[in-house]
RNA sequence: AACGUUGGACGAACGGUCGCGGACAACCCAAGGUUGUCUGAGGAAAGUCCGGACUCCAUAGGAUGCAACGACGGGUAACACCCGCCGGUCGUAAGACUAGGGAAAGCGCAACAGAAAGUAAACCGCCUUUUUCGAAGGGUAAGGGUGAAACGGCGAGGUAAGAGCUCACCGCGUUUCAGGUAACUGAAACGGCAUGGCAAGCCCCGUUGGGAGCAAGGAUAAAUAGCGUCGCGUUCUCGUGAACGGAGGGUGAUCCGUCCUUAAGACGCAGGUAAUCCGCUAGAGCGAUUAGGCGACUAAUCGUCGAGAUAAAUGACCGUUGCUCUUCGAUUGAAGAGUACAGAAUCCGGCUUAUAGUCCAACGUUCAUU
RNA sequence: GCUAGCGUAGCUCAAUCGGCAGAGCAGUUGAUUUGUAAUCAACAGGUUAGGAGUUCGAUUCUCCUCGCUAGCU
């Protein structure tokens, strides 16, 4: 009966979803990675409070568009079942690695939980041991100059 | 019954739980969110190979060029599509394929072989004359050999040997007659071989084509940073303005022509924003009946509304049942595996390509039975 | 959405107007050397991306697929 109400629980509406470009070279620039076999997963930090959000990059060289699209499902809907044991306050983006076939749902989840857990730590770590970056991430997110940022970050060192 | 040929239809079904896009309604109500109801991929949505609708540029007119098409008749909004029919090739047949105008407008090509690859010529031959017996001259294109292709085929007459030289049949061409809307077919007469092939080689003839594409185009909002180049004369008029000329630009191949601008302007470079709404789905729509037509299709009447996203919705799990294959059993059955190709993005009509399987109809050949 | 180009040996490229598919490097074998490299000689290696058509004959001409690349909006 649980596991019933937690499914009552689990939604996955547009805004858990990573849209602009901005958002997504910002979790790229994060460099906080984790690989797999079939899959790897970005992720970087956002404001304490938010909501996990998931961003899809699903390239031409995985399939047709059916084999893409499956794949878009299949992840987003794993996103949505896993939700629970997802850390909150973080975005990930998930990408197939070229030429693999789309797997069955319950490999897809294990995977997938696997992968997060390794990309929040290997974030935690960088978090943790640069403090001065994770603040100018915030500016980034209100003033959208991260072509400047960037720059400004290479210089100092 | 077996083997085929052609055309068409479908392309898993039902139920449960959760989730996503859209529309409508209610509630909290600032944004937005929650709940309920309805609804949500295809025969190819694909490739983007053709043709249109629609929108803007803006006048699209002429000549040349370029591109596409090419028997004939029809269908259509249009077509490189479809239907009918003719010719050709293949198949015992049902049927299949067919870019199928012009080679007496001109240019060009045909490797190797062969004597010769095209206004003819003559290697071996055959016949004949001369002869120094080596050969030379003449006639001929029946035969040999080469080639993908050799200047009609085959038989008879004829001849020194031969030859459409003559004749019959066939092929070819011209004319006439008959049938057909026509392509064409059939028959007769005449000609007496002239006019070999390739035009998916150049080309000629005929027909068609203004350009760009929903990121078209329109509205609102936000944001930024400007810079450079070009640039009005005359006449008339009190003046507004008009005419002519010049300059710049468009007409996306060129020229003529034409159109626009000419001082709150045009063009170029650089930079910024890429957010929302409209376009956006009722249309050459779909289904049925009747009528016309061999058919593609058309007309009338009735019924009906079936996606509209934008980092881009159609999914996940479970159960039952179909269908196919394998194994066991072999009457029912049991277990396992599989259930294709593939995803709308402005919308239609085609073509092409990819497809597990299932069903229906018509027809052909062979065999068996009556 | 629109448009252009390319595909030939393991690699990089040729092949005029349609007429025997070639070169360099790489590979194999032999020679040379005490041995290796270099050099010399010989050899092998091709569905000309795939299919169909035109033609006597197609890498070449035409059409359709497949893959790759580039450009414009």
């Amino acid at each position: 009966m649980t596991d019933e109400t937690k499914r009552v629980r689990a939604r996955f509406s547009r805004a858990r979803r990573i849209k602009l470009q901005r958002d997504f070279q910002r979790v790229y620039r994060f460099r906080a990675r984790a690989f797999n076999r079939r899959l790897a997963i970005c992720c970087a930090p956002t404001a304490p409070g938010a909501r996990a959000r998931l961003g899809l990059s699903v390239s031409k060289r995985v399939g047709k568009a059916h084999v893409r699209n499956r794949w878009k499902r299949l992840v987003r809907e794993a996103f949505r079942a896993q939700y629970a044991a997802i850390p909150q306050g973080y975005d990930f983006i998930v990408i197939p690695q070229k030429q693999a076939a789309p797997p069955s749902f319950n490999e897809l989840c294990d995977d997938l939980l696997e992968l997060v857990a390794r990309a929040v730590k290997k974030a935690n770590r960088a978090k943790t041991s640069s403090e001065l970056k994770q603040t100018s991430a915030k500016d980034d997110d209100r003033e959208a100059n991260d072509a400047l940022s960037s720059k400004t970050e290479g210089a100092n060192p």
